[in-house]
This record gives C-alpha cells, sequence and structure tokens, in this order.
DNA sequence: ATCAGATAGGTGAACGTTCACACCGGGCGG
DNA sequence: CCGCCCGGTGTGAACGTTCACCTATCTGAT
C-alpha cells in the first residue's frame, strides 16, 4: 500500500472517464467548452485515481514558465529572507513555484556553477545582489538571459532608473536622514560600522549606506572618519567595532545593519560604556527583535518583503513583455527613533 | 540580441557535432563509453551553441528525481530557517534542486490546496511540521505519498522511533534540563511561557518542550504553574507575559525560544525587575542574537542545520530504496548558561 | 431544406530528455 | 577462420502535458 505505485496520468483519467485525454486537460485546466456531464464524469475519474497534474510536464510542453529561481547567498540575514517571504507570497498568489539556491558566501562560484543551478535555459531568476557570491551571479546571468533576471540590492534612484533589471531600496536616503538625526542631537560626528558591501570592495558594489552618511558629515561640514568594515555576523561586527566603542571621542555610530547595532550595544555595555548616555547607536533594517532589545533599538525601516514583491512583478514583465512594467511602489526607507539614540552627555 | 531565441536543445548540439541525440546525452552525463574524439566534437559544439540541459525534461523522462520541495509555514522563524539551509546544502552537494513553499500561517489549507504545491505526484517533500498548517500538511502528505515525504518537528525520541519519516530533536530532555538547571540554582519553581506547539491544541502536536519542563517540576514535587501561552510573534510573546513579570512570585521562566525570551527580557526591564536579580530568563534554540543581547541569554543550542541535513537524506532513503537508511547523527541539544539566569535574589 | 456558426470533442505532433535495445566492427580464444 | 564479446554509436519509444488543427453534432436563420 505505501509501495510507490506509478502516479495517474492524464490517460489514464481519459481512459477511465472514457473521453480523450485533451478533454481531460480541458477540464483540469477549466475550458468553458466542456460539456457539464462530461465534466463530471472526468472529475469523478481524477478522484478515483488520485490524479494530480504534473507540473514538470505542463513546463516542457510550452505552458507558461510558472517557476522562479532565486539565487541567494545568506539567507540568515533579515533583509534577503524577507524578500525571499515577498517574492514566495507574489509568486504564490500567481501560482508560481520558486525555486531557491545557495551561494556559498565563501566560494567563487564559477560561471559553469552559477548556471548549472537554474533549472532550464531561460529559467526566470532573481538574485539578492548584496554581497559578492550575489554581484557575480549578477553578473554571469546578465550575459546569459538579461531578459530573464532581475536583481535586488541596494542601490542609488539614478541606478535604479538606468538598470531596467534591477530593484532596491535607496536607502542612501534614509542613512543620511539617520545621520542628520543625530548631528541635530548635538554629536560631533558620526562613525560608521559598515557591512560588507558599504566597503565598496565588490565590482559594481557601491556604498550607498555609508555615502548618504558621509554626504551629510560634509555638508555639515563635520570630520569624516573612516567608517569601520565589518562582516555579516554578529560575532565578526562584536570584533570590528571594539576600537570605536573603546575610544570616548566616539559618541555616535550608525550601523549598517541591527545585527552589527545589537554587537555594538553588548560591545558597549562591556566597555563600561552606557547607552544612549555615552554612546549613541543606530541601526537598519527594524529587524523584527529590534523593538524588543533593552534599551530598544532606533533604527530605519524597511519594507524588503515589498522590494521581493516588486522584484517578482518586474521579472514577469520582463519574461512576459505583455504583462504592464510595474511601477515601484513602497514605503521609502524611514527613521524610528527609539531609546539607543540620544544628546551627547558632555 | 536580448531577445528570448530559443534555446539550444540536444537535437541542435547532435546536428552541429554530427551525431546523435544519444551520443549527445551520453557526454552530457559522462558516460565512459564514448571516443575521445566525438566527445571533443561534442563539447565543441554544446559551447558553440551554449546548450545547458533542461532539467525539467530531464525529469520528466524517468530520470532521477534530484528535487524536494520544502513545506514550511514561517520563514522568519530561527529553527525553520536554519534547517531549510541545512536541506539546502546537503541537496546542492548531490546536486538536487529545492523547492520552498510557504503555507499561511493564518489560513487553513485544503487538502487539494496543499497538494496542488507538489510539482508532480510523489514530489520527494520535507514538511516543517512545527506549527498546525504544518501538522495539517504532514497530514496530507502522509495519506498520500507516505514513501515520499519526511516531516521535520519536535518529537519524543518514541515518536521518532516509531515513525519512519520522521525527524527532529527531542527538545524535552533539554528542557528538563534547563529546568533542573534553575531548579538547582534555589528557584522554588519555574514558569513557562510557551510557544504553540507546545500547548497541545494542534493535532498531534504534543508539548515536548512543556512535558519536559513539567516532568522535572514534579519530580522535584514543586508546584506547576499553568504555562502561559504565546504566539510565534515577539509582539505576541510581550503581551502575553505581562502577568508573568508582573508577578513577584515568579522567579524563573523558561521561555519557548529565544524570541519569546527577548519579550520576556523587555517586560521584565519595563516592570521594574531586573535580570537575573529578580529574575531568571531561559531561552530556546540559540539564536544568532543570543549571545549578544545585554544580559546575554541563557539559553538551549540546537543544531537545528544538521537536522535539516539529516531530514534530506532521510527522504533520499525513503524514496530510493537502495540508499541506506541514515543514523540521525548531530548533537543532543545543549544548555548554554550565560547571563540571564542566577540565584533567586530573596 | 440548407447552410453558417457555435459547441463539444478528438487526433497527432511537439517539448527535451533518458531508457532499452539493436547495430556494427574489431580483437581474441578456440 | 569462426563465433563471441565488447567498445562505440544509432534508433525508437516513453515520460505527461499543451498546442494547433480537425471533425462531428446541434441550433436557428435564410
Amino acid at each position: 500500500m505505501a509501495q510507490p505505485k506509478k502516479a495517474a496520468s492524464i490517460w489514464d483519467v481519459a481512459r477511465l472517464a472514457g473521453v480523450s485525454h485533451q478533454t481531460v486537460s480541458r477540464v483540469v485546466n477549466g475550458s468553458p467548452r466542456v460539456a457539464a456531464a462530461t465534466r463530471d464524469k472526468v472529475l469523478e475519474a481524477i478522484a478515483e485515481l488520485g490524479y494530480r497534474p504534473n507540473r514538470l510536464a505542463r513546463s516542457l510542453a510550452g505552458g507558461a514558465a510558472e517557476s522562479v529561481t532565486v539565487l541567494t547567498a545568506d539567507t540568515s540575514l533579515y533583509g534577503p529572507e524577507a524578500a525571499l517571504r515577498g517574492i514566495e507570497k507574489a509568486a504564490r498568489a500567481l501560482d508560481w513555484s520558486v525555486q531557491i539556491s545557495v551561494l556559498d558566501p565563501a566560494d567563487t562560484h564559477s560561471d559553469a556553477d552559477i548556471i548549472a543551478r537554474l533549472p532550464r535555459a531561460g529559467e526566470p531568476t532573481i538574485i539578492m545582489a548584496h554581497d559578492e557570491p550575489g554581484m557575480r551571479a549578477k553578473q554571469v546571468l546578465l550575459d546569459q538571459q538579461p531578459h530573464a533576471m532581475v536583481a535586488i540590492g541596494p542601490y542609488t534612484a539614478e541606478e535604479l532608473a538606468a538598470s531596467p533589471w534591477l530593484v532596491g531600496m535607496d536607502d542612501g536616503k534614509a542613512a543620511a536622514e539617520a545621520t542628520r538625526y543625530l548631528l541635530d542631537l548635538g554629536h560631533a560626528t558620526v562613525h560608521h560600522l559598515a557591512i560588507p558591501t558599504s566597503t565598496g570592495t565588490f565590482g559594481g558594489g557601491k556604498a550607498h549606506r555609508a555615502e548618504g552618511w558621509a554626504r551629510v558629515l560634509r555638508e555639515a561640514g563635520r570630520p569624516v572618519p573612516e567608517p569601520v568594515p565589518s562582516g555579516w555576523t554578529i560575532a565578526e561586527a562584536f570584533k570590528a567595532v571594539q576600537p570605536l566603542v573603546a575610544d570616548p571621542e566616539v559618541t555616535a555610530i550608525l550601523c549598517g545593519n541591527d545585527h552589527l547595532a545589537l554587537a555594538t550595544m553588548r560591545a558597549a555595555h562591556l566597555a563600561g560604556r552606557s547607552v544612549p548616555g555615552d554612546l549613541s547607536i543606530v541601526g537598519f533594517d527594524n529587524t523584527p527583535f529590534s523593538a524588543y532589545t533593552t534599551p530598544a533599538l532606533t533604527t530605519v525601516n524597511q519594507d524588503f518583503e515589498s522590494v521581493g514583491r516588486g522584484a517578482f512583478e518586474l521579472l514577469r514583465h520582463r519574461v512576459d513583455g505583455s504583462i504592464p512594467r510595474p511601477v515601484p511602489g513602497w514605503p521609502e526607507p524611514e527613521l524610528i527613533v527609539r531609546e539607543t539614540s540620544g544628546p551627547p552627555s558632555s
């Protein structure tokens, strides 16, 4: 009974119902030109055999693509994870299936390796291009099948306008806003603990959060300290931020994301510096936990899920030109002031 | 050039190389019975046409399955997310592809809906069965294709032994250990803020963490307070835990996961109760952030990634009996004592 | 009566691959 | 020198769908 007996096909149903395979196909796909009596017979046969349509065959036979592959490097980051959720929801609603393939952050994947991850040539693909492997995958896909790929990443409004295959939020503006907020609070300057992308070491990877931050400092005529580079993990951030929290001159740190901010809070605590009394800390992304740390984290909210949804819609448009190009619509990143920021103590 | 011109097939390569389609297939699949000269001709043709094999067709033609679908309800939970990562890594290593389908936590999915998510009948499937939608999906798949599914969930050693399609960690034991630890510290009793599964309201959902906790209290002859049910989100937990932190009699709380623990820490702080002075808090899962909260969270480490890997291996075994049944091997859940736990203040 | 047009349904090819098997030539043991 | 085996290759069917096109039957207006 638990034996893997072969699954019923459309032909089995057809035979049992006494109709042609095509008629079964029509019933399954809800075609209107089927007599009610016939439809019932077919449905009955379907139920009896436990027939379920085979999606692979369906796609093969030239039906719609109905499948996206998501290439990402790190699913444990809040941004990509939320974007993936957005993609999945949007895809689900249209009955598309979602494949996921995780790029190894350590490995430099060959072009062939990246291509081999796609189930077929021309597979619609969304790439999380926020780090090195993602950037590389983006480049490869852009060469191979520019019309069937979309990349999500941190880009400025100009870049987004210039590249029709790009989706992202201009978080430089939000970084600027956060920096200005800290300056207005009375801080002499603001330091920056940067996520890897923002160090600008990747091909094509610009440092938007860092740029927005630096711009405001320059405009305000403040010293622009060297950004402190951190890895993506909390442990790396904890290590990287040590010199910053040890320096009493440092009174405000803008962190590249909330994980880095958490590490900074921890480091500050261990260094005996009170937050926000001695040190103001601002995060980025509004990760779910950030409202519940003690003190609660001041951060920048970003709606990654909407970005994911937008990427999916854009992809559909690019794969099938007949679908109207979506207007990218989601809330701007927005500063959320909570408890880790305040005026300097002096 | 960016026109989506049709992709090259095995036939195109065959024609260009002047061989049969079967020979191309052999080259692509690395069959040894191809003359070196022929192989080179074919490889050249492949390069020239930019041919990439079509996985859909490959599976259709009766080749190996080489594809898993993961059904999960909440990718933002650390456990499922880490397990998914483990599955993906293991699958990747064998060149399998991974599909993901997210069940709506709010919606009660019909059987048909759940089945419709699978790309084909008999699709190998892994279900994250830690919540209601997951439990339901598990049941449906168990009816439909018991030999091509595996469920991951919180189960006792006995259940795991009894159900050959189950993978999980016996976290009841770890919960017991944590409870005993708190008792040994001198607490009169330990309260429990429970994750949804542990409330036992789901069909088949047992309350292992809660059971382990209750058992130790009973064995020690301590009062067993009513577990406080919480939702999965931090916000829900924050609300649910209010009465607990408000009660000065409560000196120790075992939380169902680290998110709930974070909410409890926050609530305690706002209620003016110091941690661990007035209140000891123990979490569950060792979520990455938990080592960096202030104070750092005492919690139970669980290697979900290994569980994911184990689920994948078990699935392979079940789908293809010729593969040896893997011995589930991963580290036992283990208590990690950090800073949120200590002796009661009295 | 007849014929256009709809309605219901069928037929065969195509999608890109693998599998089972048949074929051909040459080296080797008898 | 015959037959056998084996390396190397081709042939045709199968996988489960959809698509394009064709054929009946029934309706109602001419």
